[in-house]
DNA sequence: AAAAGCAGCAACCGCATCACC
DNA sequence: GGGTGATGCGGTTGCTGCTTT
């Protein structure tokens, strides 16, 4: 089979049953195709024999051209084709799927969901449109442009258009990317080609969720960079701008929405270790010595000050901090709730560590006091500026020692919105509403660390249930930048507060609070929001609750479960890209992440034995499916023998 | 089951920068 | 130095799927 002749005819069954897939489509438009059990077979016990034989029985057998195309893809991949055929190959499998909701291959229903994107707009040859769809884009202005009356389309890729692009930068190269259109065929503009080359097709490119560090390494470089999201990509191998973006954006708006800052607290701590070793007197409160410090100033909005400049950039109507006195910032953001919350987060910071000093059983007062070694009022006068109560802290016994400055703290400099973490992941972890402060506060101390609250809040955060789901009462100001959003929020909030006194006080979340919000649910609650981004937090349901096969109609076959048969080639949300990496595949697909054919392409042993990628350990009923990016979840039909 | 709202993502747009002439 | 085209970057938009009501 390795000779051209072989190829040759190969080529010549794609072209046949191609033309009379296509005789079929002009008259009837297949949204579904039904693939005989014989497929399904051949999946059992996938081998290159197998593959030849089905495909001549198909052959024989009139199959339909798409069950063809499926075996001669399989099959090209134990033979040796040339690539024009290899490539016919992918271009006439895309397409012949592109228009279809599903296939049922033997007992098994492979439901699109996900193509749409793709197969939306169909292009024969990345050229004009040919299907309705493109007509009506056509019709309404949309989906193409004009330059110099040729005709640039717009909106989702097709995967022919990709695969088109992929062969002409595996033949030119990258770069040049107007001359795309002139020698592919394809009518994209260049800045289109290369944007999907960039950032989805180019190899070794990560797909998926953003991993833990990865997401430590964003909010490190954003604290540092602002968004300069190129920068950062470049940073972040095989991830790109827009991914960071896109990223950034949607957390943004997850805290925004919480009233969080931008950036978690342990990386606040971060940047304060890291003042700390420039700031040896600060490195003092950091590491437990409250004592009186140095001579000098307020050392905590020396920190405050230093994490606002690396965002200076991004604060057009802040002056430059340098001019600043700390003690008057201090003072005036305080005074402004909204960013004093902020403010309170970043002390949190300080908190954060200070808390963790087994040594310190002052309350807020001797706090403050220490603070500031030559006015003892200091501190109470920020307390009091920012209405802060001191009953809440007041503990006679010195059990509870709520870190100061913190806490319900943070509540009370808010006007509303929840603004530290730590409150709200106290209260993330109450069981019911009936718990006394004295229960939130031990439980607090004792059930977790803040670094695990965080973590909490994020988490729900990424995923809070609707009733936190509190729509920020600000507009949000140009998103340049996080820390000018703060900065505008705070204008905001203290005009707001001027205008109504009835959230400007108190410990006591008032019903629209976030606060007040969170105390709506419980830690079983909680529970049940995992980690939509972490690859470690999507659930084996997740993961496989995308695609469900058809019941089976009877036989043995059907009641036999899938578990030890078929390999888990899922859901990928993009068409293939025939360069991944090798290194992609050790990833842990947090979500959809393998294509089918890149699962085929990196899995040769699936021919010999079922041992190609699977997801998960024992692939379930639920694992057989196979082409990318299709929720397979219908659970509709009922299996062909 | 349908509708509404939301989140995530891909793609577009406008502007800035750079290289070349 | 100015013009032009190519490319890159960041902000924004719009679509789609999911969740909730």
């Amino acid at each position: 089979m390795a000779t051209s002749n072989a190829s040759s005819k190969l080529m010549s069954v794609i072209e046949n049953a191609g033309a009379d897939r296509r005789r079929k489509e002009d008259g009837d438009n297949h949204p579904e195709l039904r693939v005989s059990s014989s497929s399904h077979l051949l999946l059992l016990s996938p081998s290159p024999i197998s593959f030849i034989a089905f495909l001549i029985s198909g052959i024989l057998a009139d199959a339909l051209f798409l069950e063809l195309v499926i075996l001669l893809y399989l099959a090209s991949e134990h033979l040796v084709v040339d690539s024009a055929l290899k490539e016919s190959l992918i271009l006439e499998f895309t397409y012949c799927i592109s228009g279809l909701h599903s296939i049922t291959v033997g007992v098994t229903q492979l439901k699109f969901k996900d193509m749409s994107r793709n197969a939306k707009v169909k292009v024969d040859n990345g050229g004009l449109p040919r299907d309705p769809i493109d007509s009506h884009l056509v019709d309404k202005g949309r989906g193409v442009g004009s330059t110099d009356g040729v005709f640039l389309k717009k909106g989702p890729w097709t995967s022919t258009e990709d695969a088109i692009l992929i062969d002409y930068v595996k033949k030119h190269g990258e770069g040049n990317w107007n001359s795309v259109q002139k020698n592919s065929g394809l009518t994209r503009c260049g800045k289109s080609c290369r944007l999907r080359w960039a950032n989805h097709l180019r190899p070794n490119l990560k797909k998926g969720a953003f991993s833990v560090e990865e997401e430590r390494l964003i909010h490190e470089l954003h604290a540092k960079m602002g968004n300069k999201w190129a920068r950062m990509a470049a940073l972040l191998p095989g991830r790109t701008d827009n991914e960071i973006k896109n990223y950034w954006n949607t957390r943004i708006k997850r805290r925004q929405r919480a009233g969080l800052p931008p950036y978690p607290v342990e990386q606040c701590e971060q940047a304060v270790a890291a003042e700390g070793q420039q700031n040896p007197s600060l490195h003092e409160i950091n590491t437990g010595d409250l004592g009186f410090l140095p001579n000098g100033s307020f050392h905590i909005p020396d920190v405050v000050f230093d994490s606002l400049k690396a965002s200076q950039g991004f604060l057009p109507f802040i002056p430059d901090l340098d001019e600043v006195s700390a003690s008057s910032l201090l003072m005036d953001s305080l005074e402004q709730t909204q960013f004093g919350s902020q403010m309170s987060c970043m002390l949190n910071c300080r908190r954060g560590l200070i808390s963790q000093c087994s040594s310190f059983g002052g309350n807020s007062e001797d706090l403050f006091s220490s603070l500031h070694p030559y006015d003892d009022s200091t501190g109470k006068e920020i307390m009091q500026s920012v209405g802060h109560s001191f009953s809440f802290d007041q503990d006679p016994a010195g059990k509870n020692h709520l870190p100061p400055f913190d806490v319900q703290g943070g509540h009370s400099f808010s006007n509303g919105n929840s603004s530290t973490s730590r409150p709200t992941a106290l209260k993330l972890e109450l069981p019911s509403l009936q718990c006394s402060e004295a229960e939130l506060n031990s439980r607090w101390i004792t059930s977790a660390s803040p670094q695990n609250l965080l973590e909490s809040v994020d988490r729900l955060i990424r995923s809070p249930p609707r009733s936190l789901q509190v729509e920020s009462k600000y507009i949000s100001p140009p998103n340049n930048g996080l820390l000018e959003s703060l900065v505008y929020e705070a204008t905001q909030s203290s005009a707001k507060n001027h205008s109504s006194d009835k959230n400007s006080n108190s410990f006591a979340p008032t019903p629209g609070d976030m606060g007040g919000s969170s105390l709506d649910f419980c830690g079983a609650e909680f529970d049940e929001y995992g980690d939509p981004i972490s690859p470690f937090g999507h659930s084996a349901t997740s993961i496989f609750n995308d695609y469900t096969p058809v019941s089976g109609s009877g036989s043995s076959l059907d009641n036999q479960p899938y578990a030890d048969t078929f390999p888990v080639l899922s859901l990928k949300e993009e068409p293939f890209n025939q360069f991944q990496s090798p290194e992609r595949e050790q990833e842990t697909p947090a979500k959809s992440i393998y294509t089918w054919p890149d699962a085929l392409l990196a899995s040769s042993d699936w021919f010999g034995q079922p041992s190609g990628p699977f997801i998960g350990e024992t692939p379930t009923s639920d694992s057989m499916a196979f082409v990318t990016g299709h929720d397979l979840s219908g659970d509709k039909g009922t299996a062909e023998a």
